[in-house]
DNA sequence: GTAGATGCAAAGTATTTGCGACAAG
DNA sequence: CTTGTCGCAAATACTTTGCATCTAC
């Protein structure tokens, strides 16, 4: 681990309050992708008195300061991991709602050229995988 | 073009009403990926009296049918476009919200391949691209 | 004729925001 | 000190749903 959220905060000019610092040392521990929702029932348990606007406000601002990485998966909320200095895509199993992060470096590499092809500069992009359990 | 959204209604199944007729009609001559809101509106020039909530389940119906396909691209609203017999992903032009459709069968073969490596079988995958164009 | 579709308005979710009180730098 | 943050509740945005009526088959 290079640099904690706390870390990036100060590197990145942003306020460090009490309720962010719970929040940083929340995700920093998680090792999933919690919705807000469950992101702020862990947060509650650290300190009960943190609103769920306050959860919603400092995950936004993580995401523009390029601290968390904001997921849309399928089924509506949206949810929310550590940035790290690894880039990964998600493969979601559709039965467990299981997810395995993975790399990629030939993809990459490929989602580069198709967008070089059309003339585009890649600033982000989105992989999902969904899938079944073999059985085998 | 193969079928129509008409007649693959018909061979599935899905009971044709005037209101899926006109919605069908209008997604078979949009080659953009309208969001609810837009089709509703597309929709009402040709017949004000649709409601909102039939558009809503019109389209929830035909993406269960396998007859559209839904996208949750970044910013909320979800958009619909028709499935077509060739699958492609979307390149998205983070400045003016152009929507380039692609194929590559490489990053396919490839993401099948991650998915075995897991022990998966994919059902579903969806990849997306942000881009800005390049000044050259 | 009957099961299923529609329109309307009301209810749900997920997320954002106005505002007075409060805390970080 | 002063600017920005917090908690609260109200507001918003998107989507779904209950119910009485109507329509396709």
């Amino acid at each position: 681990m290079s640099e904690t959220i706390e870390q990036k905060c100060i590197s990145k000019g942003v306020k460090l309050t009490e309720q962010r610092k719970i929040i940083a040392k929340v995700m920093s521990t998680s090792d999933d992708h919690p919705d807000v929702d469950e992101l702020y029932n862990r947060v509650s348990k650290i300190d009960a008195k943190i609103s769920i606007a306050t959860v919603y406000r400092t995950v936004k601002l993580f995401e523009e300061a390029g601290i968390l990485a904001k997921h849309e998966f399928k089924g509506g909320k949206a949810r929310y991991e550590e940035i790290s200095e690894s880039h990964h895509d998600h493969l979601i199993d559709v039965k467990t709602g299981e997810i395995i992060e993975f790399v990629d470096d030939e993809i990459e590499k490929l989602q580069k050229k198709v967008a070089d092809k059309y003339g585009y500069d890649l600033v982000d992009h989105k992989l999902e995988l969904y899938g079944v359990k073999k059985k085998s």
